[in-house]
DNA sequence: CGCTTTTGACCTGCGC
DNA sequence: GCGCAGGTCAAAAGCG
């Protein structure tokens, strides 16, 4: 039990981060998974830094970084409030090496039955949106369902960093997360997956 | 012995 | 201006 933690000179040096300007800048992808396990193995060695509980869901979000340096893709996995059969995963970022250190297995989601996909930039394209067939959405789509869907899987953005301001996918709500579940889970879309 | 996980504290931004 | 919520850090413990 961490029981004495003695020297605590500098901690929490993040939060939102820089003053005027969201850090929201890395490129993002969710996807649900209807999983018994939350840290689903896609290949990718990651380290979990931290733990937060959610307001509106009873289940805590965890928060997963790539051990690979420099690389900085990180990963938050929280389950869904509403039904916790499924895990909702949101990659953030994109992984600077093509192969896991040590590890190439590639993707296996174990257990995990993806059921949806949202985002822009899926961390591994071949290996969730292939092996699984996973409709990539924009994040905004599904909260404007548009009478056409996207084009292309992955919308406009350079991986070099920029991409489409979160504002124009969310004009309601341009600010703070709000809520992974609650933005990119409709409660309908749960609802049908589950009903299949 | 090294890496990962756990957990509380701290910081920042936004909403009211 | 204050409070809340989200996100990150850092140290210790645990495990392989």
């Amino acid at each position: 039990m961490r029981a004495l933690r003695a020297c605590r000179s500098r901690k929490g040096g993040g939060g939102k981060g820089k003053k005027g300007q969201k850090r929201q800048r890395e490129p993002r992808f969710a996807f649900m998974t209807k999983s018994d396990i939350e840290h689903l193995d896609d290949g990718y060695r990651w380290r979990k830094y931290g733990q937060k509980p959610v307001k509106d869901s009873p289940f805590p979000r965890s928060y997963y970084r790539c051990t690979t340096v420099s690389c900085g893709v990180k990963k938050r996995v929280e389950r869904s409030s509403a039904d916790p059969t499924i895990v909702v995963t949101t990659y953030e970022g994109q992984h600077n090496h093509s192969s896991p250190a040590g590890h190439h297995h590639g993707a296996r989601l174990h257990h995990g039955k993806p059921l949806a996909a949202f985002g822009e930039s899926p961390p591994t394209p071949q290996h969730y949106n292939s092996a699984y067939s996973l409709p990539l959405q924009r994040l905004g789509s599904l909260q404007q369902p548009s009478p056409s869907p996207p084009p292309a899987p992955y919308p406009p953005f350079n991986a070099a960093g920029g991409r489409v301001p979160r504002e124009e996918l969310f004009p309601g709500s341009s600010s703070r997360d709000q809520g992974l579940l609650q933005d990119l889970l409709p409660q309908n879309f749960v609802r049908m997956s589950r009903e299949r």
